[in-house]
DNA sequence: AATTGACACAACCGCCTTCAT
DNA sequence: AATGAAGGCGGTTGTGTCAAT
């Protein structure tokens, strides 16, 4: 690798490719390039991009060909908002797996990595920015798991119910959500947000408003649709809402912890947060845990 | 009406792995 | 076994849109 292509951060091979490709098109595809490429693929079929490419008649390198083929032209990609439950899916799983996008992707039909990180990075990253914390960070993984993740539940449930076309029948995965509606029959503005717009219009955002009133029963939930959604052998016996009703029952016993989040939340423009005091509060307690555990 | 900033998403880049020769 | 091309992947950037000022 000669100091040009170290300063230009290109690999020799990767170098020598873009000398030869010079007349080669970058940026947005065309409608006309679009219709070349579905065109051909549907008549040859898809693979070997380079040739590909170059038979098709196309001046894009075979990884341009392919990325716009699997990430827009697939017939079976889906498209528009991410679902509640997707959303319910892409937590869960990123918390198993890290940033393995494509690994990911394979759990959501029709969505591809692409799509995914970008999801991760403008819903989930902005609210970590937010909290000033980081997001591979165990407080913001914790948040997660047993604040937001949960609210995700309780909200799938209540859209299941207010809609006719439900992805998920409560009574087909756990008989005690039947009885959790029923012990919830104060309608709390999560349910009622809910019930007022179908499933595939909301994010992570709405859910940090609603915090729940019975969260053990949301965990019992959240273990049943998580399981439906991903397969029980997905869900460790010692998972997440284990430790969260741990979590939950220590933190009970502790509340006088709450006014030293005052000091925590300094710098933070409140009145404009989207995040609510028991979010701050939960963190808090993670923070105070850590130093502990230093200690 | 013009400007600006935030946001979402498409597309690209470079590294790494796999495959064919 | 060695080598180069192709493909896959995660990170990053560019661009269009829209709301706020």
């Amino acid at each position: 690798m000669d100091h040009q292509h170290v300063k230009a951060g290109l690999s020799r091979v990767d170098a020598n490719k873009n000398e030869d490709d010079m007349d080669l098109r970058r940026g947005p595809w065309t409608v006309e390039e679009d219709f070349t490429l579905m065109n051909y693929i549907a008549h040859h079929g898809e693979g070997r991009w380079n040739s590909l490419a170059r038979c098709a008649g196309l001046k894009r390198t075979g990884k341009s060909c392919r990325l716009r083929w699997l990430n827009y032209l697939r017939p079976d990609v889906r498209r528009g908002n991410i679902t509640l439950e997707e959303q319910l899916l892409i937590l869960e799983l990123h918390s198993r797996w890290g940033n393995r996008w494509s690994k990911i992707a394979q759990h959501l039909p029709g969505r591809t990595d692409n799509e995914i990180k970008n999801y991760w990075r403008t819903r989930v990253q902005k609210h970590a920015k937010q909290l000033k914390c980081d997001v591979n960070s165990k407080q913001f993984k914790d948040t997660m798991r047993y604040l937001w993740m949960p609210r995700l539940v309780e909200r799938i449930q209540a859209a299941a119910g207010a809609s006719t076309s439900k992805v998920i029948d409560p009574q087909t995965i756990n008989p005690n959500m039947v009885q959790i509606d029923h012990n919830n029959n104060n309608t709390n503005s999560s349910t009622a947000t809910a019930s007022s717009e179908n499933s595939f219009v909301s994010d992570l955002t709405d859910c940090c408003y609603n915090y729940p009133q019975q969260q053990q029963d949301y965990f019992q939930v959240n273990q049943s649709i998580s399981s439906q959604l991903i397969g029980e052998s997905l869900i460790s016996p010692t998972g997440y809402f284990h430790h969260a009703l741990e979590f939950q029952g220590a933190a009970a016993a502790d509340m006088d912890h709450q006014q030293n989040t005052t000091q925590w939340m300094d710098g933070a423009n409140f009145s404009d947060n989207l995040w609510n005091i028991e979010d701050m509060w939960f963190l808090q307690q993670q923070l105070n845990n850590n130093n502990n555990n230093v200690v």
